[in-house]
DNA sequence: AACATTTATTTACGCGCGTTAAATTTATAT
DNA sequence: ATATAAATTTAACGCGCGTAAATAAATGTT
């Protein structure tokens, strides 16, 4: 255990029996060591339960070993559970990962982009907000910070982008919805701040077009990222005044489809897929309480394990080709249909 | 706008007309400047847009500007919505949070309290695993760190606690739901890893004494955070097997809540206040969703402003008198009873 | 106007570590 | 054993800023 209170590096070089320069070397890359020496510090450290100040640390470092992970909404479930899968595997890499929620908001991520400036991070992973970011200032981060976007794609911005095939989540429910016997309508809010959900309302439109079905798109008002109370509210609306063209709804996200249920359950309507319900839903993103719902929901699952894997990758290749890639990737995820009681 | 890329301090003292020490001085406290200096700081500011090196400013700093906020876990929407809160509290005090999450681990916890020792913050809120916790680990970093627990209390550790009243919360249930005809039994995990869970179970029997009715607690299996999936996976072994002593349910929290309404669904249990329903569930905390599952639920809410806004008032007075506090409050606050459908 | 008080400037040092160049030791290959 | 490569040590500088002491200037008071 520890001996004594070690104040600097130097104090610890000398106890450790190991130049400072080369404690630093060993702390910046433990593997550019020799191992013997490397062993002689482990072991000194074991002792002494020494830390480098990471002030000082970083003050000179070009590039520290921080990346910050930046979510829009970190309430919703969906990126919390993400911001999990990304904080791991970046701490698995001997980084040091900063979490920060936009919250929804245009000015805080522009705050949250100027204090990841002069955090110097290594790399950036950020899932814009979308429609609502600040596209000038985020492009011009993204030049100076080598950045990966996810989920929310901004063309153009960043040096990769890595998400989720939106036509994968919608071609597989409008298939299996209609394959099973219902024309499906799209559900959606009228002005979505994800850009997301315009790829999937355009993926809708192409399914059905494909299968020669004629598309219908319910749109709901509603601002902001409380998309459940949107849903309920848009769905007692439409609901009550008979406005669904079609008994079949197809959700653009999960949380407007835990709002369309309780909104169906208040007003007794059945949901299921069986005959004698009066309707079906499904939708898309596999949140995490979509099968807590009544009944389970229906959905499309992002690949979340991939979706992180991949864009955690692609920023390591990006951090160690010095902060340019050749061209901009975009990757995107294939969906896995979740098939359970709503439709 | 930025007419040039300014290096350091130095050189913005030189273009704003006025010496680094001063410059450095604002930086610190902004109000410990004369208003006409600050005034020219601040127009100099708007001009070159320098900010200071955050890494040589903490580098000779006793005390940086930095606060940490660590939560159990932040999948959990109850966690992040109050990590939300104290987030903004501490930027308009202007501090700089960082946000962490244990993940239920308590490795993790371990390994974010050594990351923020290194981080010199001013102060810490922190909401511990529980009896996950690593007792003698948390106890020794709340003694060199300023810390306020929250959440989650640890007898003795820490300069104070805030949290919620947990006998208010189950009062308020009790008194509802008997009042309203029924006796509720209470519906838990066997082994709670909060601390909260048993305050709860003893504020059920207390209730159930004083109001001189039987007491029935019914205890589910299952570990972890997976709190909604024990709470399914234990609601359908009660209800097939008729284990549920009374027609009312009292869960210990949401999550296990939505577990067991989901259940209900599946097996056509009805639920609601009305004679003809076949039971009745009741909860405790307002988690995001409760308004949103079928029926919504009836439950009792945290006063999440009041605990996040006393809990960084403690902080900053416990900053301010230099870390270190005569006695160590417990504050607690009431809960809100929301009635809802399920009850 | 004379004095006291607050605020700013000058000067200078040090924090803890990154980093570099040259000198030296150690390991590996021939 | 010798030549060569690789790793470590020594010595020294600088990063950007905090901070302290002495001095000067601005402001407030009578």
């Amino acid at each position: 255990m520890s001996h004594q209170k070690i104040r600097n590096m130097e104090e610890f070089a000398i106890l450790s029996g190991i130049s400072r320069p080369t404690i630093s070397k060993y702390f910046n890359d433990p593997d550019s060591v020799r191992s013997s020496t490397r062993t002689k510090i482990e072991s000194a450290l074991k002792e002494y339960d020494y830390r480098p100040n990471i002030y000082a640390m970083n003050q000179n470092r070009r590039l520290t070993k921080n990346i910050g992970i930046v979510v829009p909404y970190l309430a919703d479930p969906f990126f919390a559970e993400i911001a999990r899968v990304l904080e791991r595997r970046c701490i698995d890499a001997g980084f040091t990962p900063t979490l920060f929620s936009s919250h929804g908001e245009q000015g805080l991520e522009n705050a949250i982009l100027d204090t990841l400036r002069s955090l110097k991070p290594a790399g950036v992973l950020l899932a814009p907000l979308g429609r609502a970011s600040d596209r000038k200032y985020v492009e011009q981060f993204c030049r100076d910070v080598p950045t990966i976007l996810f989920d929310s794609n901004i063309e153009g911005v960043g040096a990769a982008f890595v998400g989720s095939d939106n036509f994968s989540f919608v071609s597989q429910t409008v298939e299996y919805l209609s394959r099973t016997g219902n024309v499906p309508c799209f559900f959606e809010m009228r002005d979505p701040a994800n850009p997301n959900a315009n790829k999937r309302r355009h993926a809708y439109l192409e399914m059905m077009r494909r299968l020669d079905l004629e598309p219908h798109i319910v749109k709901i008002d509603g601002m902001g990222w409380g998309f459940e109370e949107i849903g309920r509210q848009g769905a007692l609306k439409v609901l009550r005044d008979k406005l669904l063209p079609t008994k079949t709804v197809l959700c653009s996200n999960d949380r407007l489809a835990i709002g369309f249920l309780s909104a169906c359950y208040e007003l007794g309507v059945t949901v299921g897929r069986d005959e004698a319900c009066d309707i079906r839903v499904a939708s898309h993103d596999d949140h995490p309480y979509s099968r807590f719902t009544c009944p389970s929901l229906t959905t499309a699952a992002h690949d979340y394990e991939s979706v992180a894997d991949h864009a955690v990758e692609t920023l390591f290749q990006l951090i160690e080709a010095g902060g340019k890639l050749n061209k901009r990737d975009e990757t995107l995820f294939a969906a896995r249909l979740i098939m359970r009681g709503s439709a």
